[in-house]
DNA sequence: ACCTGAACACCGTTCAAGT
DNA sequence: ACCTGAACACCGTTCAAGT
């Protein structure tokens, strides 16, 4: 056996039942080998789970810029990294989980200076820029794979507008007591968060 | 002794030492009861935290918008829900845990659909702004909150930024290689997001 | 250099038995 | 109605002993 195999093993484990299910034992059971061997060659589990993130970091691929207008392009890379992000479902609350969401901004954070720097912003602004859009993308994907294994929501969203219209205005209670479309709203708001950090300074 | 008294002592132990701190074991010894007693007040571990997260999100004080324009009132807002989070340090975790953050919002949401309504929004576009603001409010809080209790980090900015002047852009770099301020930051994006959302229609 | 089993110190939870 | 201790099925980790 090799650090490599257990490291595989690992992956492919979280991979298939999440990183709760990754137990020493399991894992163990899995290689074949007995318990202690996997300590010898990953210390302990704390630092098998790095080495994973690590590894899974290190393999995302560049994120590349679309679109014509600098909003357009800017824009494009988070929607890129998002789509990062979600492709690697245990990822996000691995890295959640250890504090390294910086450390997830790297990938895209060049990519991202380029852009802004295209779009006209210079110095502290541009990193601000770069910087709100990181933690927009992050912040998002938390909350929004946060809401997939939400359990059915008491009171609920529904309950509280349908029956009082909201001020009114029937179409926003129905919308608000519909299902939340991820996609669409990350568009939304990404469009107006770029809007607002590329247009004119306060 | 009573639901009442379990409730308020592991309230106090989470308070106190964090969430993973509070074990049935150590409750009970706190107590000075048996496990087992405990099980028979709230349940089991799972249903006892929810009632603690319930009760602390009861807690929360209505929230207020302050401020002459329509955007500065929606930050306003979007600013005491994140205070309001904070405030409340394990909070947040513990409903991010436990798949509960669109319940999180309900506080802010009836003020939020006001104040949008007063900026001139209606319908489906009222409903995402205040979604939008919503999303990025908690996803702020969650990856500033982890970047509190986050490790240095390796590679870290700051190497990445200094070496190598980022397009040119001394000033830049310096402001990426430097540490983040999460409330400056926070109401920049705010301000931007804010902005974007209430400006004119794309 | 690598693997092993036994043992330790923890968990949450169930259950039959008490009062 | 409420509390108890014993027991079960799990954890991660250490360590001395093997090859």
């Amino acid at each position: 056996m090799d650090r490599e195999t257990v490291l595989a093993t690992a992956a492919r484990l979280v991979k298939r039942h999440g990183p709760q299910a990754l137990t020493m034992r399991a894992l163990a059971a899995e290689l074949g080998t007995a318990v202690t061997s996997i300590y010898w060659h990953v210390g302990n589990r704390e630092s098998l789970l790095d080495a994973l993130v690590e590894r899974t970091l290190a393999d995302l691929g560049e994120i590349r810029a679309t679109g014509r207008t600098p909003a357009q392009r800017v824009a494009s890379v988070a929607r890129a990294l998002r789509r990062q992000l979600l492709d690697h479902p245990h990822l996000v609350a691995m890295v959640h989980e250890r504090g390294l969401t910086e450390r997830m901004f790297l990938p895209a954070q060049r990519t991202l200076v380029h852009e802004v720097h295209e779009a006209g912003l210079r110095g502290v602004r541009a990193a601000e820029a770069v910087r709100a859009v990181q933690i927009h993308v992050v912040g998002h994907v938390l909350v929004e794979r946060n809401r997939e294994r939400a359990p059915v929501q008491r009171p609920g969203e529904d309950e509280l507008w349908t029956a009082q219209a909201a001020e009114q205005d029937g179409a926003l209670a129905r919308a608000l007591a519909g299902p939340l479309d991820p996609e669409a709203l990350f568009a939304t708001s990404v469009r107006a968060l770029v809007a607002g950090l590329l247009g004119p300074a306060p």
